[in-house]
DNA sequence: CGGAATGTTGAACCGTTTCAAACGGAGTGG
DNA sequence: CCACTCCGTTTGAAACGGTTCAACATTCCG
């Protein structure tokens, strides 16, 4: 369902009809959008503050960042981009970026221009709908992140970041609680969660000892999901999985 | 221009044009939205985690805050909101509410149904675009405060949110570091600012000291709106305030 | 006026940071 | 294949920023 020779556009598709209605028109109308690919190495910057793009980049492959830096140079990481999002949808709106976006690993990113996109959506309202709701449930996932930098320790902290990111990437019907490559840094790590890259190793470290997770070379393994659901305070809802249904049975 | 007499949609008309271009229609189309008045005592909710209403609050008057709470019954305020502001037009789309809103003063409400509100955005394009562009740019300011908290200390944070507020609040043009009325205690803005309130206590009494900022009774004057800036590596950008002006001059 | 909520202050405590040093693995060049 | 370097991880000890607890002062409000 990933394989390499997949129209990009396909996840973007699957990521959207999670939370929004799609219809058979709107899916082909998506994947006849015109594309380029574009490959960024690690640690390159897919976006900067300031930038103007004219068109929109989709991650088809490989893990990014959205971060912002502080007076200091301090770094402070506000979200994750996994496979299938969007990464700058905003700028057909606004024409300055506020954040950076940075690539973890490899990517590779599937461009379309901001014109093809307009059309799309002018024709399509229910398509514009679907990036609309995709827009709220980043705003809903950005409060969880705010809640956990703010009030949440170090080990709920990093647990529930672990958490959000198993169940983000099990999508395909898998329970969470499945191992998963989460190829960041303790620098990277200690960035998203507002920590110091030391500081996360001596709580991953006491994770790992207490037996919650299992991390060795950026493979993370939960043995026991409600075990690390309980340590982290995660609970789902915020990432509103739970109206696909609705809209399904609808 | 904030009279008590004057239609509330005024304000949000305001607040959209703002962001995004409104035509004369589309301000008359949504100046004749039927809404209903209803008070709010101080400290009540206007929405919990979990509701699912179907009806859009817009606030008329008064302040409230957004925010969530963790797994030990702490509380993290992810947002301020101000006059003009609706708070759950994102129920227009997702079902159930992810966040509680509590007013911090009286607040009235204009609620405006869903109903009305679907109506008139599927007429007109423009306006689901200006609600769209409000949803980016509470996203922006999402980015920012997670930066805030988590990226710097207690004295740039309060100076940052003081900041912020000061500059939401002057939208009449005139220059940012005017006298306001923040109407909170100090433990709601510990919640905020992700502190206890006897730290926000001495860190308020340190920004006073050092003469950055007045602070008594629940006023706030900045004498020196520069020297507040630079304490708190304020960059009003993320704000996308001068996204209006291109939008005027084009 | 009285009681509750909020603000203020001090002292002890603790979670996280800072600094520094050592270790391991991956990649490179000789 | 080894030596070297670079980068990320690991660990320890000391320092610091923010919390906790507790007591008291002040303001708010009925």
């Amino acid at each position: 369902m990933n394989s390499d020779h997949t129209n990009p556009l396909v996840s973007l598709v699957d990521k959207l009809a999670l939370h929004a209605p799609i219809s058979l028109e709107d899916r082909i109308a998506l994947l006849e959008l015109p594309f380029s690919l574009r490959t960024f190495e690690a640690g390159s910057f897919l976006l900067r503050v300031g930038d103007r793009p004219d068109r929109c980049g989709l991650l088809a492959s490989g893990f990014a960042h959205r971060h912002k830096f502080n007076a200091k140079g301090q770094r402070q990481i506000v979200s994750m981009l996994i496979v299938g999002e969007i990464y700058n949808l905003q700028q057909l709106h606004l024409p300055t970026a506020d954040s950076n976006v940075q690539a973890i690993t490899r990517c590779e990113i599937a461009t379309i221009s901001h014109e093809a996109l307009r059309e799309l959506t002018t024709q399509r309202p229910s398509v514009e709908h679907a990036f609309f709701i995709t827009m709220i449930v980043e705003l809903s996932m950005s409060r969880e992140w705010m809640l956990n930098v703010g009030r949440r320790d170090a080990r709920a902290r990093t647990a529930h970041f672990l958490c959000e990111i198993a169940f983000r990437l099990d999508r395909q019907g898998l329970p969470p609680g499945q191992p998963y490559k989460l190829p960041m840094t303790q620098e990277q790590l200690g960035d998203a969660l507002g920590l110091t890259s030391v500081h996360v190793n001596r709580t991953i470290r006491s994770l790992v000892d207490d037996g919650l997770i299992d991390h060795t070379k950026h493979n993370v393994a939960i043995p026991d999901w409600d075990l690390l659901v309980e340590e982290a305070g995660f609970q789902r809802e915020y990432l509103h999985m739970e109206s696909v249904c609705e809209v399904i049975s609808a």
